[in-house]
DNA sequence: TTGCCACAAATTTTT
DNA sequence: TTTGTGGCAA
């Protein structure tokens, strides 16, 4: 059996394509393109671009490509390069919004009201300037906790809305307000810019025809393309039209099903949009799926078939069946590990390679387990994202130091600083300094002097500071020509740094020891990097570079399996996939509270991005329970695997599932009495809720409800809710029974100890 | 001021 | 399960 997982060799410049695919490379003025899964979107825009530079003589400076992370953009760079030589790539504007916009603000950073080295601030920066917000407006933070404040006023900053657009409209909007328009003048102070910003900054010079910036930004680029269309937000797009400027050589790319971002202000209106702001639009529809095999397609045609108000379109594929989909049903989050090991050890052993194989999964926390089992088994691996090096404290101490000599202005960073190693400076004398800093409307930095030179501080603290502030200003002076490696070294021999760690003379510290040495790694790398492109590589580069970094960039090119969540595995392929934790609860996740119908939209487009990740084979995994977030969920299949079509999947279990005793045991929890050992209690628990046939375990009865069916067919005994019976929720424990209200989804009344009767629906209980 | 301990809270996905 | 916070003693 031989797939053709390629689109045809000659794409390209030379007009023997499929009619559509030269309609992309050749179209002239707006176009839009609906590109199905692995339909080679990614390599159509390479095409349009070369063809651009090759046939049109477009200089490459003249072109903007947007992609949706550097990893992309370096991957199309490179595809450019092979294709043109020459070193053209170099001078293409290839990357992301975010990228492009520090490129744009390093050149017009006066207009946009920065410092030449402004700093980024991330989403823990900006929780710390939150939190001293909230203190100086003596708001409290139980009532009001800055993740919430700062989520709300994100929302405002995706939709290009200020403090002055702010509307009041709930009873806490006014704290709101006070908050954002305080988060705004502290980051201004700063010289610091989050991450919304650097994209609204240059939006506002490029919407502002009194801006001096305004001619530059529109003209600078004759044609501009993105990708990834659909995950585009108010901003992002706002900002596409203002650098297309007045022409319409402007190319945008994606696939409606794939929008998983509309929690982060993905917007797909914005294909609307671009049909009512360019009506002379071109539609092309890449509907030729070139990377998956047949199974694969079908699976994922019969996830997003069910999808609300989808652009219409049909994905279909030439390629053979291959093999069917496997839907593996495991007993716990262990076995599911072990059978996913198991697996990838035997195609490994068959000579496929580590890298063509992934792991996905819905949230991070199901990692530990796959990563324990991996390691245990020795199977190279690799976690895409998650607990991010960049984040770990040694590295942002550092990070911090040369932050603070960049941009003196930016407190967070000194505060983070500034008792790291232990100085002496606590918690008293530093918040004299943020109320010195408050007082004169000034950075934290300069406030030292001036706090030195009264006496809210003690001699010993005045020592401390001043000392710190010497040491600060010395680097200082250094960083403002050597090179950043030099300065990294300088600061950590001279702070103490390395001496304090080393003296802990713990495994711990020896980790961040070495963790500190990768960093300085890194720094040498981006050195180099700079210098073959013919640039001097600044410590303020460097510090935007790592800010902007996405879980995906961290993907090595290394012979390991990777593993990540199904949000980093977009744009990506692999032959081998394994999809695990398919749930209800899980994958479609649901939170807390009231599961909103579009959020299960998203949900769903996940699904299908997932699954059309696929080349050759696809196995998607499924617990009867699991152990997360400290707690035992048992949870239904997911929904998602009773959409896929018949004849594309097989159903498999692990030998765990099938060795376990006989099925007739009832329905509810089964007692631990009944069974010898442990695992024989989990795997007929197990058993249990596999059996629950979907769709039809809740059978009506009056002002009863069971966890079972109970109308006689060969299931096992009912076990019959009634006011009295006990039952568990996940969140609130044990409980008793008060009342049912019957219906499709029946709704149960229940008083746990320490709340007020709750009204819980059926499905959340299980028998206690 | 520092470091330790106990307790509480939260727990999606990310540029 | 992990992370953060707050109080307390050295």
């Amino acid at each position: 059996m031989t797939l053709s997982h390629e689109p045809p060799a000659d794409l390209g410049l030379d007009g023997l394509n499929p009619p559509q695919i030269e309609a992309v490379v050749h179209a002239h003025g707006p176009l839009i393109v609906f590109a199905g899964a692995g339909s080679g979107k990614t390599r159509v825009i390479t095409y349009r671009i070369a063809n651009l530079l090759a046939t049109h003589r477009v200089p490459p400076y003249r072109i903007l490509a947007v992609t949706f992370t550097n990893k992309a953009a370096q991957e199309m760079r490179d595809r450019l390069e092979t294709i043109m030589g020459g070193g053209i790539a170099r001078d293409l504007w290839v990357g992301t919004f975010h990228s492009m916009c520090v490129r744009l603000l390093r050149v017009h950073h006066e207009l946009a009201g920065l410092g030449r080295n402004f700093v980024i601030y991330d989403t823990a920066d900006q929780k710390a300037v939150m939190k001293r917000v909230l203190k100086e407006l003596r708001i409290d933070e139980k009532r009001y906790p800055p993740q919430k404040v700062l989520a709300r006023i994100g929302k405002e900053k995706q939709e290009a809305r200020g403090p002055e657009d702010f509307e009041v409209n709930h009873y806490f909007d006014d704290v709101i307000l006070r908050c954002f328009k305080a988060y705004e003048r502290h980051l201004q102070a700063a010289n610091a810019v989050d991450f919304s910003d650097l994209l609204l900054r240059v939006l506002r010079l490029a919407e502002d025809p009194e801006c001096p910036a305004y001619d530059d930004l529109r003209s600078r680029f004759s044609h501009v393309l993105v990708d990834e269309f659909q995950d585009v937000n108010q901003v992002q797009y706002r900002l596409v039209r203002a650098l297309a400027g007045e022409g319409d050589n402007i190319c945008v790319v994606g696939d409606d099903d794939q929008c998983i971002y509309q929690w982060r202000g993905a917007d797909i209106r914005n294909i609307r949009g671009f049909t009512r702001d360019f009506p002379n639009a071109k539609l092309v529809k890449l509907e030729q799926n070139y990377r998956s095999s047949g199974n694969i397609v079908s699976a994922a045609l019969g996830v997003i078939r069910h999808s609300a108000d989808r652009q219409p379109k049909e994905l279909w594929t030439d390629n053979s069946d291959g093999s069917p989909v496997g839907i593996v049903h495991c007993s716990n989050e262990r076995d599911e590990a072990a059978w996913v090991v198991d697996q990838l050890k035997r195609r490994i052993a068959n000579g496929i390679s580590p890298r063509d194989l992934a792991v996905f999964y819905r949230v991070h926390a199901q990692s530990r387990v796959l990563e324990d089992v991996m390691r245990h088994e020795n199977v190279p691996y690799q976690i895409v994202g998650g607990q991010k090096f960049f984040d770990r404290s040694e590295v942002k101490d550092l990070l911090s130091y040369l932050r603070v000599l960049v941009n003196p202005q930016s407190d967070v960073d000194l505060f983070r600083i500034i008792n790291v190693p232990a100085r002496k400076i606590g918690k008293k004398t530093i918040d004299a300094l943020l109320a010195m800093a408050n007082e004169n409307r000034c950075s934290a930095q300069e406030s030292i002097v001036a706090l030195c030179g009264t006496d809210r501080v003690g001699t010993a603290a005045k020592r401390a500071l001043r000392s710190l502030d010497e040491l600060l200003q010395e680097l200082m002076v250094m960083a403002e020509t050597a090179p950043p490696l030099e300065v990294a070294e300088a600061v950590l021999e001279r702070t103490g740094y390395s001496a304090w760690l080393e003296k802990q003379d713990t495994a711990e510290a020896d980790a961040r020891v070495d963790n500190l040495r990768e960093l300085l790694g890194s720094i040498t790398e981006f050195e180099e990097e700079q210098a073959d492109a013919g640039e001097i590589a600044t410590l303020s580069d460097y510090l935007a570079r790592i800010s902007l970094i996405s879980d995906v960039d961290t993907m090595q090119d290394v012979a390991r399996v990777p593993m990540m969540t199904v949000h980093a595995a977009k744009g990506l392929e692999f032959d081998g996939v394994f999809i695990t934790g398919m749930e209800e609860r899980l994958f479609p996740l649901r939170g807390g509270d009231p599961g909103e119908e579009d959020q299960l939209e998203e949900e769903r487009r996940l699904a299908y991005v997932a699954i059309t990740r696929g080349r050759k084979e696809l196995f998607i995994t499924h617990t009867n329970m699991r152990m997360i977030y400290g707690q035992t969920r048992y949870n239904q299949p997911s929904r998602f695997l009773l959409e896929l079509p018949h004849g594309t999947h097989q159903a498999m279990q692990t030998e765990a599932l099938s060795q376990l005793p006989t099925p007739r045991a009832a329905w509810g929890k089964p007692r631990m009495d009944r069974f010898q050992t442990h695992g024989e209690f989990e795997a007929a628990a197990a058993r249990q809720a596999s059996l629950r046939p979907q769709g039809e375990r809740y059978i009506e009865t009056e002002g009863e409800a069971g966890f079972g069916g109970d109308d006689g067919d060969d299931m096992g005994e009912t076990v019959v809710i009634r006011p009295g019976a006990r039952v568990r929720h996940p969140k609130f424990g044990v409980g008793v029974v008060r009342a049912v209200n019957m219906g499709q989804d029946p709704v149960i009344t229940v008083k746990f100890a320490g709340w007020a009767p709750k009204r819980i629906k059926l499905s959340f209980l299980s028998m206690a």
